[in-house]
DNA sequence: TCGTCATATGTACACTGTAAACTTTTTCTT
DNA sequence: AAGAAAAAGTTTACAGTGTACATATGACGA
């Protein structure tokens, strides 16, 4: 029973699902993963402790949630990059660049993304999003390096060497596992070599 | 006071600190990092549950040793790569067939070795056996790609290449994020375009 | 022989995920 | 409009976890 309209807390959140996925995302890239918790979450919206189990079958759910909700934004990120653009090979770059920008941009959540054991990997939401990115990666690989073999094989070659040079730049850049001094004005698309296309 | 001194435990374990590691890779591997604690760690040696603070500050130091030891066989599954043979070309490619080849066999092990949380990136010991692994990609990646400038940033961008383009392949592999079909007899050699060198 | 020190144990505590029972609010049916 | 059903909160409970701290044990050199 509310006596006060004004500034009385509603029992129902109204959207306690979307609010606890923005929490954990701050939570996420402030503290660290290792100290993310569902409680932790629950206190930064400001309910109980277990208000998200109505939400979240379990911790895993969230951070497949978290994950889904990356792959996305990753989309964006690169479909951003391409539409500025019109021709191929710039529109490329533009993607690889808002690929690794996403990256740096969210660090954290981009290892979450490839965690093998935290996210539920058979999550058909989450796969969903995973081929979106895969087909925008394919679109801006074709034509790239020299492969050879039937045709598609040679697109099958050059999606997977596009993503896995992305991709593995992307982590090692976010990992700190460069040189300092080698990364002073660089990025992704001076590591790669000049090849036709 | 021992009394049976046939098959007493003895009060000191004689190797805990090893036997700790030995148990939390194997934990590591086979029940998954999130399930992956220091308690069961003890257990499964035969040890108090407070026990491993004596050979870990904490639980990231432990985890950090592993990733240490990671590094260490990482070099080594290279190296025997590249001791099998005696020509550059087929060097580079065994050495990334075995760095490849690691991560197949150490998934879990891999995917910590590049965790920014969990491991602590400041320690010594840990970047003496990443430094040790830069080395060997190093001296793999001279001559790879056409890529121009002074010769410094030469090699600087030759070795970043070669190691996105192998832990990128290596994790998404690992994290099934490639097609099945797509995979079908292929490795990372099959996606290396025909670079000159 | 006796301290000293490394190494083990036991206890304690705050925090975590999750299950279960309960309460409050909304929504749907009649 | 009334009441049942469902949705979305709360509280309580419990087994595990990392870690701090006090204590016990044994190895080993002086």
């Amino acid at each position: 029973m509310t006596i006060n309209t004004k500034d009385a807390k509603p029992y129902h959140h109204g959207n306690l699902k979307h609010a606890l996925l923005t929490a954990a995302r701050r939570l996420l890239e402030t503290e660290g993963h290792s100290d993310l918790s569902l409680r932790k979450c629950a206190n930064a919206v400001g309910v109980s402790a277990t208000a998200p189990q109505n939400h979240f079958a379990n911790k895993a759910a969230l951070l497949t949630a978290l994950a889904t909700q990356g792959y996305a934004e990753l989309a964006t990120y690169m479909r951003q990059g391409i539409d500025e653009h019109a021709d191929r090979g710039t529109r490329r770059k533009a993607a690889l660049l808002g690929y690794v920008g996403f990256a740096q941009d969210n660090p954290a959540l981009y290892e979450l993304m490839f965690a093998r054991d935290r996210v539920a990997s058979n999550d058909p939401e989450l796969m969903r999003h995973v081929g979106e990115c895969f087909v925008i990666l394919a679109d801006i690989s074709k034509a790239f390096g020299n492969f050879e073999g039937e045709i598609n094989k040679v697109e099958a070659k050059q999606q997977m060497f596009v993503w896995s040079l992305v991709h593995g730049y992307a982590q090692l850049l976010t990992a700190n596992r460069f040189k300092k001094s080698d990364m002073l004005e660089m990025n992704i698309l001076d590591i790669i070599p000049d090849l036709r296309g």
